[in-house]
DNA sequence: ATAACTGATACTAAATTGATATCAGTAAAT
DNA sequence: ATTTACTGATATCAATTTAGTATCAGTTAT
């Protein structure tokens, strides 16, 4: 069981890429060729990303796409609902008739509380805050290395 | 986005119908009946369940199938895995150039952590503490009903 | 004019999900 | 012993989702 999709994988990705760029306008190309993104994926990505007011794009030479909102407003959360829709856990896991007063489910409230959790959580994870982590990283890693250039798994 | 599928969601509401009937065999067509679920499909369900000894099964006339263990001990985390396989939340959503250093990834953590608390919130959701649940609706309910054997949505 | 870009879609292959169908075997009831 | 009510084990299928590719048109810096 999965919970995330390469969309959102790599729509996190690209935008942490980004997010070590505030202010700079990066091309599509490039992102794919950092992060080992299939090029055309990467594309529609960006320009969901764009319809969604997170990135701003400008056309032609030396154009590309630049974050268009603050790091830390940026939560998991809203990635994960722009690509894969909103965290459900199951229409209504108890809808038939083991459930039949639907309206006061105690089991459906118990669902809809782990949903309310992950959410929140989802929501915590922001690109900021990743941004941070992966400079300590950086910092007190063991190697040195350009930004993002390197190639290891 | 949806977490659980058709095949938990069923797995669950046989399992408390079984709870409900505990040490006695129950049929899959009358599981099938009672909570709307299509014949065949909860057949193989219960068959996953018997090989994973949730349940026990007795063919022939008046066989069926029973349940092999304490409601309180079944969480829906061991059925989800059943049916869905161990929680994920990506292979490694960093495992590219933006996290060089595996080993230490700092935002790997983030995301396992929430994995355990998704993990942990599901395991404490048990097959037992439905069933409780549903005997509470049940006595303080507005109308009374038959187990099970309302038909309302 | 050309190279380096994005916008917008159309398309395809593979995997997953939900569901159905079939045949064989077992056990209780008659 | 035959019928009826069951499970065991698979095979098959359609729809959907996921991941990825391809194409053409338009924009901008040089």
């Amino acid at each position: 069981m999965k919970v995330l999709t390469k969309n959102t994988d790599y729509a996190v990705r690209a935008l942490l890429v980004l997010g070590a760029h505030e202010g700079d306008y990066v091309s599509a190309k490039r992102i794919s060729d950092e992060q080992g993104i299939p090029y055309q994926f990467l594309r529609r990505i960006l320009q969901e990303l764009g319809k969604h007011g997170l990135v701003s794009t400008k056309e032609g030479a030396h154009g590309g796409v630049m974050l268009n909102r603050d790091p830390g407003s940026i939560g998991i959360r809203e990635v994960i609902e722009i690509f894969q829709g909103k965290v459900e856990l199951s229409e209504c896991m108890f809808r038939k008739q083991v459930c039949s007063n639907r309206a006061n489910c105690v089991l459906r409230h118990e669902i809809m509380r782990i949903e309310q959790i992950v959410n929140r959580e989802f929501e915590q994870i922001t690109i900021g805050k990743m941004l941070r982590d992966l400079k300590v990283l950086q910092r007190g890693g063991a190697k040195k290395q350009e930004k993002y250039e390197g190639a290891s798994g």
